[in-house]
This record gives structure tokens, sequence and C-alpha cells, in this order.
DNA sequence: TATTTTACTGTATATAATTACAGTATTAAA
DNA sequence: TTTAATACTGTAATTATATACAGTAAAATA
């Protein structure tokens, strides 16, 4: 991604600007009344150099179709399934994004994780919820954690036994407690549970 | 400003949602392609409604000059204890405000109830959640609602019998459902349950 | 009961807006 | 030094979009 000429990045603040007043983004004409030109085709020109370093991307067809590609504000991904193999944030994991303001949950959440299966109903937590996951390094027995075993991702109470084994407790009568040995098989702390969202 | 008719909501929140998705706003077309119109007047007369409310004022001659007018941004009340007497967002009543999401649950929401008590526990609804709750005049059976009985707030699965007595079921073995006379006892639906937040 | 509001269909048209094509001139890069 | 990129003018065609006009029908309101 190259940088702007000057140019460019005043026509790119011309549309930020419009957009931030009016609230859509402006046309080809609009862009060319603010800048003094005499043929739309010159901010058309413009648009297409912005588009193609990335800054912009054009939507052919569409009147006032200029998205600013800004990263960063995106949202909290939403991860459905979780392929074998790939990290829990892999771009193919993530169904949709959604903003959640910072004070929503006690702390900054990471992503949102869709439930599957019925282990965790006693503490409220049930299929398709949308557990709120802070990622840490560590944590406490009691604690509601999204864990990944010999590659399979499974919410669980977490507590450690004499042993020295990860135990990991469903909330559930109907399912039993699972015991890892963190040194003979693969065990991944994912993160905390802060959370939960239920939509009806 | 009087309010909006559901359909005009659903249109204004289409609005919002597209603004959001695609940073600029939709054309009468795209409204109707969304809500199944087979005219874009359709659409059109929607947005003159919507305008002469208030909510949103209309660019003439502008592609997509639909501009949304700023409304208060509070964010959502958090509903604690509701004193007797009191309609439930009376000032008092109101522990705190969020800032949700427009597209975060199914609906949109008027206010976050803190949950007391252990009878909705089956569904996952436990003491001290928020519960996104809805306004509505109307419910089916088998929603979950919020209702007040002689001036007492309420949580319970809504469903009427054949004495046309309202019933107010818990989602606890431990608790009996409630039966109500509308006609001899003080009844009143405060609320849909759209969705429930959970905060560890 | 009469009237207004709501919620649409359907057609047509003016205009808003994108975008292709054909140029000119200057500056930066290969 | 040839080429590509920048920065424009100017015209025209096509498509996108708003919006007027003419209706229907049901529900809410006066």
């Amino acid at each position: 991604m190259k940088g702007l000429t000057p140019r460019q990045e005043e026509i790119l603040n011309l549309i930020k600007l419009h957009l931030k007043k009016n609230g859509f983004p402006p046309t080809r004409a609009d862009i060319g009344k603010a800048l003094g030109f005499r043929s739309p085709n010159s901010a058309e020109q413009h648009l297409r150099a912005i588009e193609k370093k990335g800054f912009i991307s054009i939507l052919s067809g569409a009147s006032r179709g200029i998205v600013l590609k800004e990263q960063g504000e995106l949202g909290i991904p939403i991860v459905g399934l979780v392929s074998a193999g790939q990290p829990i944030l892999a771009e193919e994991n993530i169904e949709d994004r959604i903003e959640i303001p910072i004070d929503m949950f006690s702390q900054n959440i990471d992503f949102l994780l869709k439930v599957k299966g019925e282990s965790m109903n006693n503490v409220g937590i049930h299929e398709n919820d949308l557990l709120a996951v802070k990622k840490v390094s560590e944590c406490k027995a009691g604690q509601i954690v999204v864990a990944r075993i010999n590659d399979e991702v499974t919410v669980k109470t977490f507590s450690m036994n004499d042993e020295g084994e990860v135990v990991l407790k469903p909330e559930n009568e109907n399912f039993n407690p699972i015991k890892v040995n963190p040194n003979e098989e693969d065990f991944v702390l994912e993160g905390l549970c802060v959370g939960v969202i239920k939509r009806f």
C-alpha cells in the first residue's frame, strides 16, 4: 500500500469530511465542485488512483459508492465452528462482527464464541449463545474457560487436581468431567469467559 | 415528535443497519428489495412519513440523501428494582445506561432489566442477569415477558388458558405458575424479552 | 360514519450520477 | 529517454435514483 500524493490525500480528506458532515459520501460532481474541477472525470480518476493504493473501494454502479478502508473499527468477531488446525480467530471461523461497548463486560473482550452443545446448561449457557471471551494465558479454578484439547474447542469450568492434571468440568449432570495431562495431550487455554449474550 | 409505527421503525432500523454495513444510506430500491416491496414508491412514502415524524431528513435531489436526526445518545437504561407505583422507566429505577449496538438483538430494545430471583433458571436466566426488553402491547404464548401484576414486576413465560386467564409460567420446578384474571387483577405487559446479557 | 393514516402496487419520467472515450500537459520513475 | 503516473478538460452515453401521478385496501382516528 503506497502513500498518497498530496492531491490524493486532499481528496480523501474531502471524502471523510463530507461523510462526517452529511452522513453519506460525495459524488464525483461534489468532489469536483469542492476542488474546482470542471469535469467530473477528474474526480473519477483520482478515486481510481486512491482505490488502487488501497485507501478506498469503489462500488461500481452504486451512486456515492465510496467506502473508506479504515482498519481497526471492525468490531468484535463472532466465532462459529472452529476448523481443525486453525487458530480460533482465523478469518474462516469468523461468522460476523459486532460492535461491543467497552464497558459492557467487566473486562475487554477479544471475541464472541457461538456455543455448541448442552454441557454448560446449568450455568445458563445454552446452544447458540454468544460467549464473551477474553484471551488469557492463566486462569483460576472455578472460572469458565474456552480451551482446546487435541484441536477440539470446548467450554468448561476450569480446575486442577492433585496429580497436576487439568480438570474441565461440565455444568450438566449428563456430561462427565474431562481430565487432561498437559504434558501428554495437546492443551491450549484459548480464553476466559467474562459474559454471555443470548438472543431470542 | 410522535412515535413510529412498527413498520416505520423497521425501515429506520434498516437504514441504520445499511449505513453501518455499507457506509452510506440505502436507495428507495435498496429498501424495497430488503423488505420485499415491488415498488420503490413504497419506500418513498415510508421515508416521507418517517421524516414527518422527525426521525430523518430527506435531501431532495440527492441520491441516498437520507440523514439521521440526532437522537439523545444516552444509551439503553438498566432498570434495577422497580419502585411500587412508578412506571418501569422512571428515573429513580434507572441504575445505569449502556450503549447497545442496534443489531445486537433481533429487535430494537427499550431497556435492560436486572433480574431478581431464580424463577427462570432453566432457560438460563439467573439473578443479576440483564434482560434485554422491547416494549410491546401484545405477545404470543411461549414468549418470555416482563409483566406487572398488582404493581409487582416479574419475568415469566407467557400463555393463556381456556378460561381467558393469563398464565405466567416460571422455568424452575421449585416455583408455581401464576394465573391472573386481567379483569379482576391489575395486569400490565411491560415488554418482551428479546435477549439476555450475563456478566461474570 | 367520514376522514385520515398506514401500507402498499404500478408506471413513468426527469434528473442525478457513474463511467467510457478522447484528449492535453507536467512530473516522476525505469 | 522512453514510459508511467499525476493532474487535469470536455463530451456523451448509460444506468441509477428520486419522485410525481394514479391507484387499492385496511386500520386507526375523529
